[in-house]
RNA sequence: GUGGGUAUAGCUCAGCGGUAGAGCGCCGGACUGUGGCUCCGGAAGUCGCGGGUUCGAACCCCGUUACCCACCCCA
């Protein structure tokens, strides 16, 4: 056997009718919000996320598929959907041809990480960016979609986190600010702590070893170091939040990895579903589209784990209303008659089976049971003589002879809208 | 990249030095035209892989790979 590639993973069925349903709830959802469908390259040049995600970040250091192509470029499967879609706007030119540039993406992601629960190598993401609106409001509305998906995926036990991270402007000072309150105590911290002091004393907050915390707990907080126009944006977009009637908790300690976000920063994080329990996280980057080459452009946007949403779902998310319909047949005469029948159902719409091998009758009703049909339709000699059909239906075990020609319009009649 | 745990039938697992097991699932049978429940029968495993110890290894030892969980990081 040639075994599937370590952290990635075939979805089988079981279980990829939870992901059939996370996408249409959310391509439903993003269409009712104004966004479009774009599907953009898996492999992108490596200077797009060293770029766009940032040097820094752990994810372009040391956690990036790349490698050099037949041509000698430099190409990476894409670690993260942003700057792709960031370059496709750019690209296309979107703002221009788009009355709102409102986009979403749906697809795999690939990091090389080691993998655990809720974090793969090859995962999936779907994705929504907004393109060229500063007002607050859409950062609200943003977090109203983001609400409103895992609501209607049935995600109990869910909380939104908020924080705004601020500008150029302002966080330097905040940085400063945060490594001056430590002073001497930084000794005191976990050595990933100190290590963070020196490189990015922001991700402070991450920390999770309970003897850093009281300690943590004295820090100064982002929103104290606000300039000007960031206090305002934040305040309206906390205004707009209770507008929308959406529960949040403001958390200072929500910093994230990416090195493009400004401002408004967002996750929101699931119980009972393991350490990597953030299902959606996004913010504003408001100098990306300009760092990536295009005209200077704010933007908003979050990205979910798909994985993590299956995850997080209830049980019985993802049940389909199918009603499948078996033809049973005895006889060479009768199986050419119910081939024919099996054919006439799915023409007319209806999910219809069949037994292959020729089985006994006994085996074929078995297989119905299994395959949970509504009506086992049976044909034998006696039904081809007098041009009917035996119809069982298998949950109340009744049974009737029905007309050939109308047994299209017998079978129609009980499954029409999915249900019997 | 670091740490811990686990690898035995399709699935969940028992066996822990002496001929490879159970439950579920699968296939067939119990009125030669009828599923579910019950009963009977059957198929199915190089016991992750490679070395070693031993008369003998699924079991002990070493290595290795994969999976799971956690750290790190993130969706």
């Amino acid at each position: 056997m040639i075994p599937a590639i370590r952290g990635t993973h075939d979805i089988l069925p079981g279980e990829v009718e939870r992901w059939q349903r996370v996408e249409d709830v959310s391509r439903r959802l993003f269409e009712r919000y104004g966004y479009a469908e774009v599907r953009t390259p898996v492999i992108e040049r490596e200077e797009l996320f060293a770029k766009g995600t940032g040097e820094t970040t752990d994810i372009v250091q040391k956690e990036m598929y790349a490698f050099t192509d037949k041509g000698g470029e430099r190409i990476t499967l894409r670690p993260e959907a942003t700057p792709s879609l960031v370059r496709a706007f750019v690209e296309h030119s979107l703002e221009q041809s788009m009355p709102v540039p409102k986009i979403y993406l749906f697809g795999p992601m690939f990091r090389y990480e080691r993998p655990q629960k809720g974090r793969y190598r090859q995962f999936h993401q779907l994705d929504v960016e907004v393109f060229g609106i500063s007002d607050p409001a859409i950062d609200a509305e943003v977090l109203d979609l983001a609400w409103a998906l895992v609501t209607e995926l049935g995600i109990a036990n869910v909380e939104l986190v908020v924080n705004s991270v601020g500008c150029p402007a302002c966080r330097p000072a905040f940085s400063e600010a945060l490594v001056k309150a430590l002073g001497e105590d930084v000794g005191r911290l976990c050595a990933d702590c100190q290590r963070r002091a020196a490189t990015n004393p922001l991700r402070i907050f991450d920390c999770k070893v309970a003897q850093d915390q009281p300690l943590i707990d004295t820090l100064p907080h982002s929103t104290d170091y606000l300039c000007e126009s960031c206090k305002a944006h934040f305040a309206a977009v906390e205004r707009h939040l209770h507008v929308y009637g959406i529960p949040y908790r403001l958390s200072h300690r929500l910093v994230r990895g990416l090195d493009y976000y400004t401002r408004t920063t967002f996750e929101i994080l699931a119980g009972n579903i393991g350490a990597q329990n953030a299902i959606l996280g996004g913010g504003r980057y408001d100098g990306l589209v300009k760092q990536l080459g295009g005209p200077d452009r704010v933007g908003i946007g979050f990205a979910a784990g798909i994985e993590r949403l299956v995850l997080a779902m209830p049980e019985e998310a993802g049940a389909h209303g199918r009603v499948p319909i078996f033809v049973a047949s005895m006889g060479e005469a009768a199986r050419d008659s119910g081939i024919a029948l099996l054919r006439d159902l799915r023409r007319a719409g209806l999910e219809a089976h069949m037994e292959y091998e020729g089985r006994s009758i006994k085996s074929q009703m078995k297989r119905a049971d299994r395959l949970k049909a509504a009506y086992a339709l049976i044909i034998g000699d006696n039904e081809l003589a007098r041009g009917e059909v035996t119809v069982k239906n298998m949950r109340t075990s009744e049974q009737a002879q029905v007309p050939r020609a109308g047994i299209l319009d017998y079978c129609r009649a009980r499954v029409s809208g999915g249900q019997e």
